[in-house]
DNA sequence: AACCAGGCTTAAAGCGCTTTAAGACAGGCC
DNA sequence: GGCCTGTCTTAAAGCGCTTTAAGCCTGGTT
């Protein structure tokens, strides 16, 4: 097999010809790659002529720093790696936080996504090869005992999901406050009869029920709690709106597990004839890109993704550059989103 | 805010031991750092015998490749960059179907996203500093003479949208023929009058107005042709629907320029007393998760996220690993997604 | 003149892995 | 025995960058 050091195949083309290395810059301007790279840095060292110098050529030569060896060499990646399911818009604006988060603190990061043929191990082993120094991870459904582990490994901290009993750092927003202000904006419209369609089984829908039945008893309608079976998508949105509108005494308003619910509830009781919210108020939770359409303009809870990360990244920086050890989980208050969805209940309406 | 500490710092032992290297497991099976990485990637040489011994020391060790070693080692880094935009659905789709692509070709992908405060530019320097040996972009934005000067440097290819002149690979749907398929299925379902949502500017705007015009004079229809302006999003929709509800003459068909324009149509129409698809049948554009949902059921234009990216894929690794020069762009069919949005027209409706 | 402090610069030792040429060895053949 | 074959193993040279200790000045101080 014939085989040059260099400059093998592709010959005749630019894309031949060897990106620039520290060196070259170096001789360029005939100092060392030492002080290139100090420069390029911006470390203290080289006096201004050297930098002026150097920062000319490396801009002239279109020098741009190798990751892979820099990475190598240094002590520290600086790397925060991000576990996320790519096709989910909620991941999406998440990372977009947790990117201006990181970067304030002079991370980077490393994304790597779950896909149908990609679970969450492989995901994460790919963050462990890329020499991240921590990790966030969105949404994960791994069981508690390999998130511990896998803390043991580096500093982790899990979004948006409680983790019973956890060896890891958590950011979740509190969703029983959150669905309670749902219903608290509720009452104040002047509704009583509210119901809520859960949604199935999970850390997350036990919390979020609660919160309902709670509010119910704070605001005296202990005796008004109904909870419907439902789950995470429109269609069970549809198969709840289809009891409720069997039901003798339809409640006022209902409270709906996360926005997909809602909307599922949405459509349903627009075909049965019902008009919301001067029929029935809707609430949704997520605050997803659905709900802000402007056709459905749903009231729902939003959770901070700009809070959530900050604290996140916050978490990990700590443990990172601060050696807190220990573990934490920071719950962060949710918002309601007030839209079109909702409106004044029996006793507020006008006769 | 809640934040409560948890638990204790028995971890740090753990995390400060390193992890172990080539040579780690080398010294514990006796052999040579090469024999180790030879065994490790498969490659010809060690007898079964080492193979099994290297293999039962690394995973008792618990020893995993560093990627960035390996990647400055390495003479290929088959690694493939994506640009992306990690908040829309429809990228989310298509990386994972290049995930798929990619491996199949035995690359990994490099996941690099735009963002508010990160544009393309920025997204793409990520990705070359990364090593990767080619790119894939996605819904890229940028000129098409910057374009060129990427390709210069790495095979690129831009999935999605047309680039005049390009000094890059395209793989793009295409848009007219899409655009005819709809209005031939509105056709054959008895209409006629058929108006078309426009996109506002763009590239794909213009071939998606093209295409119904062309369709339209092919049915013989030309006559009846009817462009409202539009643009991309559901409030465009619902200002179009606006004046459709205005005329005299009503079309009984209406095409949108993508999902979120025909959400808006959709939602407009049924404010206006009218039933989709008796009163008026609505075809969409992008097959967007948004289409599929239940109570919307979009008939729409479905662009086919695996051939789409099959081909991204296949252009960059002909490129890569057999050398092919010069630029090509493939235009895949479309496919009509029929769903519940469109029924017959008034020919063919019982009278 | 000897000495020192302080500012710049650089040689050199890695970072953890890949790759290849060359070495070691066993067996088969004349 | 000498020679050749083929199989297995390894030493060593990087990949492109970071980092540190050591070196070299120059201009004071004593």
């Amino acid at each position: 097999m014939v085989s040059r050091a260099r400059g093998c195949g592709l010959a005749d083309d630019d894309r031949a010809r060897r990106r620039p290395r520290l060196e070259d810059v170096a001789a360029d301007v005939g100092v060392s790659t030492a002080s290139v790279s100090l420069v390029l840095r911006g470390a203290a060292g080289p006096s201004a002529a050297t930098r002026e110098r150097v920062l000319e050529a490396a801009a002239r030569l279109g020098y741009r720093p190798d990751r892979a060896a820099s990475l190598l060499a240094r002590r520290r990646s600086r790397l925060i790696g991000v576990m996320m399911d790519v096709r989910s818009t909620y991941h999406g604006e998440l990372v977009e936080a947790v990117h201006e988060a990181a970067e304030q603190h002079g991370y980077d990061l490393v994304l790597s996504t779950t896909t149908r043929t990609r679970d969450e191990h492989r995901a994460v082993e790919t963050l462990l090869d890329s020499r991240c120094e921590a990790l966030v991870l969105l949404g994960a459904e791994a069981d508690a005992a390999w998130l511990t582990a896998l803390d043991r490994q580096l500093p982790v901290v899990v979004v948006g999901r409680p983790v019973p009993s956890a060896g890891v750092d958590v950011v979740r927003a509190a969703d029983d406050e959150g669905v309670g202000s749902a219903v608290g904006h509720l009452v104040e419209l002047g509704h009583r009869d509210i119901a809520y369609v859960d949604g199935g089984a999970g850390v997350i829908a036990v919390g979020r029920r609660a919160g309902y039945e709670q509010a119910m008893s704070r605001h005296g309608l202990a005796d008004q709690v109904r909870v419907l079976p439902g789950g995470h998508t429109e269609e069970d949105g549809v198969v709840a709106a289809g009891l409720i509108t069997g039901w003798r005494a339809q409640p006022t308003a209902v409270v709906a597990f996360n926005d997909r619910v809602a909307v599922g509830l949405l459509d349903a009781f627009r075909r049965a004839g019902l008009t919301v919210p001067a029929d029935v108020s809707l609430v949704g939770y997520d605050d997803s890109p659905l709900a802000r359409l402007a056709h459905i303009g749903l009231t729902t809870v939003s959770q901070d993704a700009a809070g959530l990360t900050h604290h996140a990244v916050a978490a990990l920086v700590e443990r990172l550059d601060r050696g807190r050890t220990g573990h934490r989980e920071v719950v962060v208050p949710p918002h309601l989103v007030v839209r079109t969805s909702t409106g004044p209940g029996p006793a507020a309406r006008p006769a």
